[in-house]
DNA sequence: ATCGATAATGTAATGTTGTAACCTTGCACA
DNA sequence: TGTGCAAGGTTACAACATTACATTATCGAT
């Protein structure tokens, strides 16, 4: 059921595998299309969200998001406006929030269905986006063998990345 | 390394296992021992928010918390005052962090240390604490390998609970 | 093209969660 | 008795999130 959009190979036995990284403006185009599928209006404000959020490069509030849109319009976009169309680009799978860090980020490939694993360097402040969906199959395995209706597994990792490590 | 301090024996093959749940006396005194063990005090206000916290049926927020703890001492209590001693229980073990609920929980076994696994319920808010070390060690691997060198996995579930899925 | 319905966004206020700075108290110990 | 330190109090503010309602944009039907 999971990631059954996705057609790409899996790499190994572990179920991890990787997409290629759209530039941003490929990545805008497809969630441009995956929005209209769902038959909502992707207008100029939610563009410039989207274009916002993607050009961060580790997870951003919505107020970061706000003040980024409010620049790129050269008027005061208030944060409930941004928060509105996050709540809508979540739901429609373009974007994805990072619980742990209260902020959102571009989904790198808005067709395909995954719970995703980040990665959150509390040094630097970047996550990185792990897709394992065996690993990930299984967390949903233990939720419901303890009688549990799994909706949406929350799993980041806190730590530091390759790069602050050195 | 992990959960070297829990003697319990582990259920099936899955690194599964369980603990009693103990009273809220008990686990108050558990709690007592474990941070005077690490030359923290023990005071009046550490124990009403430990047991402000155990009496919480779900996760708690610190105002949450805050609250109860006014009402036990028949005095106002900072909210600030509260997050300055969960910090201080989640440092010691005896308390945990839920972070898709901005809020906190008693540990049921500060003894004994685990990367944790909730379960939360969008519909009652009650959290299910589990513990699968073989599942968590995984999570760590997985980061590992990416080059992270992971600090605190965060996994939790959002979900419905077998209660409220009836 | 115009109209009316609906969706999207703006505006303002407020609620919730979390942190910082600085002060007071009480106790240990010289 | 002084002096140092840890705990907690007080106040202020920053950061994150939601609500209610007004206004504007969009789109299909006429
Ligand atoms: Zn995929
Ligand atoms: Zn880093
Ligand atoms: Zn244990
Ligand atoms: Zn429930």
């Amino acid at each position: 059921m999971l990631a059954a959009r996705c057609r790409r190979a899996y790499l190994g036995a572990m179920g991890t595998h990787h997409h290629p990284i759209n530039d941003t403006a490929a990545l805008k185009d497809a969630a441009r299309t995956q929005l209209i599928d769902r038959g909502e209006q992707w207008t100029e404000m939610r563009a410039t969200v989207f274009e916002a959020l993607a050009t961060f490069d580790s997870p951003a509030s919505a107020y970061d998001i706000a003040e980024e849109v409010s620049r790129r319009r050269g008027k005061r976009v208030a944060a409930n406006s941004v928060y509105r169309i996050l709540d809508l680009f979540v739901g429609a799978n373009l974007a994805r929030r990072v619980e742990s860090a209260n902020a959102y980020v571009a989904n790198e490939h808005p067709g395909c269905l995954h719970d995703c694993i980040f990665l959150i360097c509390d040094q630097c402040g970047k996550a990185t986006h792990i897709d394992d969906d065996r690993l990930t199959a299984e967390v949903r395995d233990v939720a419901s063998k303890a009688g549990f209706k799994a909706a949406r597994p929350v799993i980041e990792v806190r730590g530091r990345c390759g790069e602050c490590e050195r």
